[in-house]
DNA sequence: AATGATTTTGAAATCGTTTTCAAAACGCAC
DNA sequence: GTGCGTTTTGAAAACGATTTCAAAATCATT
């Protein structure tokens, strides 16, 4: 590997602002943290100093000496997901706020990139690291938490470790959903959803069936789960629909999924509402300009992220002790047309 | 400020690894970074300590002596927006194939907050930092090249500093857009545009000028510019719709601009393209299944993002210059049901 | 076996901060 | 002016790596 010569970090240190100061270092970086009393004259010689040499100080080198990188991790699934880049932006707002920056990655929901970023991050001095966990690498996680690292889950958790977590109320969300598809008259409605071992798509599932057994019951052949791409929606609800009766709504328990699943009826010349009633756990922006607009289940991604990283800072920066229990936020049913059956 | 108690970074260190291999810690740096030749034993007694120590080495510190911290800075107006998240994708991408991870921020176009980040990026020991300026920092950024830091605008420019740059073919696609509704027969063809001074709206302009001048010429009360936002496009839609001849036919510069656009001749009641033609500059995913389906110009984002970390880590690690002139991508017309003229 | 050339090694300096710790300066009372 | 208690200060030791430099070990040659 060759030696690249070409940039130089700013060169000026505390030495030359102590030097032109006419002080020592050691005053100098007193009135940098505020850490001790120096003499009023002498503070400002320093100001003056500082302002004039333009000096910042090194904040990997203060990151050394104190262990406050005033760094953060975010590993999420991926940050073109306009769900996880929501998340991320809560954080990222509450982050500066705090004076934090941060470090992000996406693991395309890969165990063992999320393995690497994990060890990454913390090597990078990451004082806390917020993830959503896919599964797979819970005896790393349970080592760092041994080890004192501040992690924090969001959006989706680990079951059986005391990872602190930040969720939404998948089952419930899901469990509104299903009874509004109920009382809007529909009958035989089919669960689009993926078959991947996390929680979300897990508690979506719990709660479809909760609210089906408050009514008709589950068919089971009603119950679908494949992939997590829109071809994954397209196929599962192609399949699905081939069932006599045919069914008469579906719930699709992603975004992704849902935009397979109107995909495919399309092709089959279904129209919604009229012949199949439809919601989807996750709202885009976008559903309600589609026609017809989509009925949805919505997160509160933004404070998600938010509660978390406030949660994980105030352990943090206040040695506040982290709740326990997963917090568990609200989700709201928007309804819209895809829901409204028309009696016939 | 308290003095927290809570995490300790890993405690082990490479003396540890030393200790336990029998050998100085200079050694077990040398096999770490390869950089000299340790006798086989010796290297395999120490990678064996280093197994059973799960030694990692501190970053940090090795980034202070080094200067290598592989960290890139990425500065984006908006990390929830897809077209810049999409970007991070691809710097993102080409960024850990390099071993390097990606600190980001986002400024929500406030020039104070770039600096701020700017500043907080270099600091933190970015190599590299890549951005998407909105102007008003032109100091800043001359200084900070002046003094060696690596630099890489995306997306956006800055006129008259040669600040390395990637970006798209804002002209040309503009130019193509219009033309496309000129050739299908549109005649009075608004404009409806951000008067940010953002190179992109400028250029998009241009582009708009360019293609109109070659036909039918330029009508100015038909160019509107206005905020960047959904109702900034609803607001410029409602008013240059009262013109008459009413215009026939609008290109929206963005996005956001499209959709308030869309609002406007919704609440008018004129319809997309019988009554009014409709082209946007840049492609959002659901364009494609809306109704009518919107043609668009599609920007390669994700590969703006990963040339543009290409280059800058070519420039960083191997010491490859950086262009002098901006890489320009081309970008696409995506005919699709909006732009299409029915004869009456 | 002795010599010299070459590799391999470890002690110590360094990167740029913060933080001890003990000395210096100051304030106040007598 | 002396003495004593506080503040204010700077020298030096961290933090955890890499790198220089010279000594030690190895190898090749005779």
């Amino acid at each position: 590997m060759s030696q690249p010569s070409n940039p130089r970090r700013s060169p000026i240190t505390i030495r030359d602002v102590a030097r032109k100061a006419g002080t020592s270092p050691a005053t100098v970086s007193r009135v940098l943290t505020g850490s001790a009393n120096v003499r009023a004259e002498k503070r400002e010689a320093v100001l003056r100093a500082i302002e004039e040499l333009n000096y910042t100080p090194n904040l990997l080198a203060r990151g050394l000496k104190t262990q406050r990188t005033r760094i953060l991790g975010v590993i999420i699934n991926s940050i073109q997901d306009v769900f996880y880049s929501t998340v991320a932006k809560g954080i990222q707002d509450v982050a500066t706020e705090n004076g934090y920056l941060i470090l992000i990655a996406d693991t395309s929901d890969d165990p063992d990139r999320e393995r690497k970023m994990l060890q990454l991050m913390r090597d990078q001095g990451a004082e806390g690291i917020l993830f959503a966990p896919m599964g797979g690498n819970q005896d790393m996680v349970e080592e760092l938490l041994k080890d004192g690292v501040a992690l924090m889950a969001v959006d989706r958790t680990l079951a059986g470790l005391d990872l602190p977590a930040v969720l939404v109320d998948n089952r419930q969300g899901a469990k509104k959903a299903v009874r509004h598809l109920l009382a809007q008259g529909y009958q035989r409605i089919a669960l689009i959803n993926s078959h991947k071992p996390i929680t979300t798509y897990q508690e979506r599932e719990q709660g479809y069936r909760e609210a089906l057994e408050e009514g008709p019951g589950v068919d089971e052949r009603l119950v679908m789960r494949g992939g997590a791409h829109l071809r994954d929606g397209l196929t599962m609800t192609k399949q699905v629909m081939q069932q006599v009766p045919r069914p008469d709504a579906l719930f699709a328990a992603s975004g992704s999924l849902a935009l397979g699943a109107l995909a495919a009826l399309n092709d089959l010349g279904l129209k919604v509402p009229r012949d199949v009633g439809f919601v989807v756990f996750d709202d885009f922006e976008y559903f309600s300009i589609l026609s017809p607009t989509l009925t949805a289940v919505r997160q509160p991604a933004y404070e998600m992220g938010q509660t978390a990283a406030a949660l994980l800072l105030g352990y943090i920066l206040e040695d506040k002790p982290l709740p326990s229990a997963p917090t568990i936020l609200p989700v709201e049913l928007r309804v819209r047309e895809s829901s409204m059956m028309q009696r016939r």
